[in-house]
DNA sequence: GTGCATCAGATGCACAAGCATTAAATGTCA
DNA sequence: TGACATTTAATGCTTGTGCATCTGATGCAC
């Protein structure tokens, strides 16, 4: 690998730090602020919702976030602290949890949305 | 905004949610597995010696950097307690501080620097 | 000079993250 | 059936982070 090439892989790497630390702190803040709603709790709940299934198994939830199982299970039990899911059973494989998105978390997710795709389009092209 | 640009931005961004969490975490367990160094502390040193100056101010170091002003306050602290940066008074401006790499600093930098090239390079194009 | 805004850096605090471990249910194979 | 590995999710623990605040030093206007 030339130094050239390092150094351009450098550059990549801090534009994607920069990057991606300013769209998630801002987003995380403007979600807190505005509608008291975490980044990765807004993303698990935007998740959940646009699946389209009414309930989802934690597993199939977490599949493609960006959390590691313990942290993604303690936003699940956030949001059902804050009423937003709720967690029954799964009598096919009682080792499973599902999670479902409740009134108020539908409400609070739609308030929401407006938010993020903002702060979205603000900082991405 | 229509709805098709709203996908393609959330994809936008949940892609690079995951980009950077899968380099980060992993440029993170190599960094500290391999020198003991975290990955803001790596990124801090990295950025000092790489300027080519004996000695940066706190301020001028954390400029472009990803992190709060807390946050890098703490970074210089544990590297300085590791024994790989020194920090002096700057006389000009007695509310500064310079940072300087030690020997010790210069060591470990051009040990990690492999694993740290190494691993962009095999997650980024 | 005095007063006041500003700036550099450190610190108290609360919290989310990852790692390792745990508990219970399920799968597998003899 | 019984023993053991695997899977699902939760939890104890430590640590790094951001926010707010604090302490001093500097700059500026009067």
């Amino acid at each position: 690998m030339s130094g050239t090439e390092e150094r351009e892989l450098v550059t990549q790497w801090r534009d994607l730090m920069t990057c991606y630390n300013k769209v998630a702190c801002d987003l995380d803040r403007e979600l807190q602020d505005q509608h008291g709603l975490g980044l990765s709790e807004f993303e698990a709940l935007d998740r959940l919702i646009e699946s389209g299934q009414d309930k989802l198994r934690m597993h199939e939830l977490a599949e493609g976030m960006y959390l590691s199982q313990s942290a993604f299970s303690r936003t699940v039990a956030r949001l059902e602290r804050a009423g937003l899911v709720g967690r029954s059973m799964c009598m096919d494989d009682r080792r499973a949890m599902f999670v479902t998105a409740t009134e108020n978390g539908r409400a609070r997710h739609s308030e929401a949305r407006d938010t993020h795709r903002k702060v979205l389009a603000h900082h991405l092209s």
